[in-house]
DNA sequence: TTAGTTGCAAATCGTTTGCATCAAG
DNA sequence: CTTGATGCAAACGATTTGCAACTAA
């Protein structure tokens, strides 16, 4: 399976024209273990001499995201968006309070929760979103004491 | 236990002056049960006739963050931040994606989860944020076929 | 008195938009 | 050819900042 065949069909089967941008984006995403920003792939694909305005860079990440291809998200709690591929298998985060680094884990422990939840509540969940937030190996000891 | 006194020895304890300003977010964020746009506070505040600046509420809202009197976050996936009471006892929270509506659940299942993913990974975790999407009783059969 | 807090206006940053040009189907 | 994609520059909205005036301790 060659990827750009991949690609291809991911947006020809989502109605979307097969640009080299959005190519070149689809790859980067995909090819990253952790959500990237607006900017980190502008920044990225500069840096491999591809030539492309930042408002395309938005552009297409807007698009992928309504086609559902491309996850938006703000976990970090900054004020930049995070973007990722929108991968069958989920994955969670634990987000480091001191280096802010992300560590990801695949276990999810949240399914019969989500049945029980819909019952009770009579809501239709198609999704969630978890975040875990402490002090990984290396800050754990330098920030103990700013508790 | 007067409202006023328990602000104001938040405040104090954490070495930060005892405003009017202050007092009234954080009256404002304690009495509301669901999280509040920097907005949100400002507009509330000027309805009351509260003399305020944008900027001051912004200042404000950094410093409670930063005390880690309230928590910062960004769910509903807009550009707005979120501030909410940081509270002993957590909620999680529904956000419906049809009406954008947010709904609050009490019970949480994540402690053993905790326990066992601190131990595995060598990490030191301080809290979490939870969220759901799905669709709400009313707007379920709205949505259900742009699935 | 003095260090910390506030208002105001201007600046900044991430993101979006209008419009003219260009490329995919 | 026609519709959608892109570049560019300007607009936008949320948040931040510099500075002078103010107020709690």
């Amino acid at each position: 399976m060659h990827e750009y065949d991949t690609y291809e069909e991911v947006l020809r089967s989502n109605g979307l024209k097969n640009t080299k941008h959005r190519n070149e984006i689809l790859d980067l995403i995909s090819k990253s273990e952790k959500p990237m920003t607006a900017d980190d792939i502008y920044i990225n694909l500069k840096k491999h001499n591809v030539s492309i305005n930042i408002s395309t860079v938005y552009r297409i990440l807007d698009t992928l995201v309504s086609k559902n291809i491309i996850i938006k998200s703000n976990i970090t709690g900054d004020s930049k968006a995070l973007y990722e591929l929108n991968r069958q298998e989920h994955k969670h985060h634990l987000i480091c309070s001191g280096c802010r680094k992300m560590f990801t884990v695949d276990e999810c422990p949240l399914e019969d929760y989500e049945k029980s939840l819909s019952n009770k509540l009579d809501f239709d969940i198609t999704g969630h979103k978890l975040e875990i937030f402490g002090y990984c190996k290396e800050c754990k000891n330098l920030y103990k004491d700013k508790k």
